[in-house]
DNA sequence: AATGAATGAGCTTTCATTCAT
DNA sequence: AATGAATGAAAGCTCATTCAT
């Protein structure tokens, strides 16, 4: 029994190491020009290995991307307890950005190889953008009820700041300098974005 | 003289032909996917025709950036004439998503490849970016000088509507063509810019 | 151990395989027409495989000649125990000649690519014929010293030593009915060459 | 008939113009690598007028060759004058080099592409080098007729001297021009030669 | 006669995947 | 279970040759 918890915990613990390894060398060489030897040379490895955990090239960024999906859930189903409208966005901006800056590299490719291969593309969307944005859209009606919002079609706004967030990934490769910390943005950006949603003083709450 | 003329007319033509036939591959594809075998197929010529026009598979995708950038400049060059701030924004981002829209399956293969490749993203971000950039920085200082917009410093919703901007690129993959129209998206997305953006009553000017 | 061993030993036969392929090949084509797939299977292996062994075709060759180049070392070495100057030159050409009537294929090959080619020149020229002519050089001084050989420069005679032997080499090509045994063929030359350097009786020693 | 001439005479500039410009490519680049579209630039016209002056690329190696025969056998041809043994061959073998080193680029091209190509190698075999062979023996008969030199088979001198000369050529390669000038060089070659095909005083002329 | 754009066969090389050990 | 040598399909690219102008 212990010998066999000790196996299985082995058997994970390889997996995670190819996994990472697949990570690091497919965020540097991007997913074509990764090679399975280099992907196996990293994680110490041969090659034939990496074929008795997963299936193909394929099923190791499938993988991938599942593991991150996983991660980044428990994240966004933490829901910040809401205090201010402010703190509640801080809080939510800088838990993704965040998560993203730690994953900063394996982000890269998946929005990457999102962009060709619909498989990918979907649990990404499905799981991750779709929960992040509802809970953006309950923020924006509930206080939109207390009158404390302007009454918004939801779908600008929350893609608006869920687009500008990735436009932020996207766009912060090329300024490694500049980049601020993932609190400053964030309190920034969700400053930003609530000026916006404020209902302003002598307007019709509708 | 005429002949000649109609000569290197027919030079540009095939050579906009192979361009158009590879954006079409790249898009569907993928660049590493794409072969010029494909290509070669799609613009209707032998594949080694198209290395009498270009050198190499990859500068075909160099030559389809420079093509696109040239094209985005000439846009990003007419500044519209800002009427109302409402009006100048919508203008700018309408203009911009339908040379998007038009272009889509270049902007992908664009966007994609950029996140590897330095070469490729640089021209993207120092000549397209920097020049929207700077107009949309122009506009944030005259106006909060002018008081009616907050002080703040420009970097953040700057790259906070161009980056949304390019998220909503990213999100339309989703779902084939965009939900709205061109004109309506602009509108409402200047609209929530702008209600961020604005002075609201009863505060500092700075 | 025994099955490391074992393991070794398959390894090095599959490179003299290719190796034999090769020379056979670049022998009957040439460098330039022979191509990856013959040789592959000349030698019974995927093309594929060849590349497991050597990096390029062109290392292929470079390798094939320093198998040469280390054979004839070995040989060239062994400086014939010389009795009189008529045996020790026999031996000496003999050797070589059936060093190059073993290696004919692999020796055209050579021949040809060394002159377009000077990285494969060099080894041949440096390893191999400098040996030989300082052999040489060394029995034309020393017989000089005892006066039994005309005092010359010895760089005419050696290499019009040397050179006749390479030419018999490439006029054997065509002329394979008149070819003479290799050690008859020694023999003839060695009295050519010797009457030239003996001292004619009633010459001056110097 | 003066305008027909005139034509005539370019057609045969024209001609002249392409082996010489296909000359100096073979010769830099041997004859695979050479391309047809660097020796059109090289005779300064189109790729496809070659096609007008020869059928191929391989026949334009042909005709290079017949044409270098051409040359050489009008020197072979004139005899030296045989004054003394010495004279003639010194004449013989500087003749011949000076041919050789006016033409070397083009020689090594020939001795490379003869080594596979029986087409090739032919003329160059049948009409030059067994003139030439056939000169000496004619030489070596006479004199050893008149008792002068030693009653031998002519084939190894003969084939000798020339293989000789060949090796010169070839391990000229290294050096670059020969360290002798063309006529040093032939008369110390011819004093090693007949040094050892003269009869030694005391010995039977047979 | 001269041109040079178009052609496409054929080359070297890479690399995901298999499988005997 | 782990290995890594062998595989061979598939890709980018070159270039002799053709032919419409």
């Amino acid at each position: 029994m212990r010998k066999r918890l000790g196996k299985e915990k082995l058997i994970k613990e390889r997996r995670a190491q190819m996994l990472t390894a697949s990570a690091k060398v497919f965020a540097e060489k991007g997913f074509h020009k990764a090679t399975i030897r280099e992907i196996a040379g990293e994680a110490n490895v041969a090659e034939g290995t990496i074929y008795n955990y997963f299936r193909s090239k394929r099923e190791l960024l499938l993988s991938l991307v599942s593991a991150f999906v996983e991660e980044s859930l428990q994240l966004a189903m933490t829901r910040p307890s809401s205090k201010s409208d402010k703190e509640f966005l801080t809080t939510l901006l800088k838990d993704r950005f965040t998560l993203i800056d730690k994953n900063m590299n394996l982000v890269r490719v998946i929005l990457r190889e999102m962009m060709l291969d619909e498989e990918l593309r979907h649990p990404f969307f499905e799981q991750i953008l779709s929960k992040i944005s509802s809970q953006l859209e309950d923020l924006l009606e509930t206080r939109a009820e207390e009158g404390v919002f302007r009454k918004l079609d939801a779908f600008i706004p929350v893609h608006a700041m869920m687009g500008s967030f990735l436009g932020f990934i996207l766009l912060g490769l090329d300024r490694k300098g500049h980049r601020l910390p993932p609190e400053e943005l964030a309190s920034q950006l969700a400053d930003f974005f609530l000026n916006g949603l404020r209902l302003r003083s002598g307007e019709e709450p509708t």
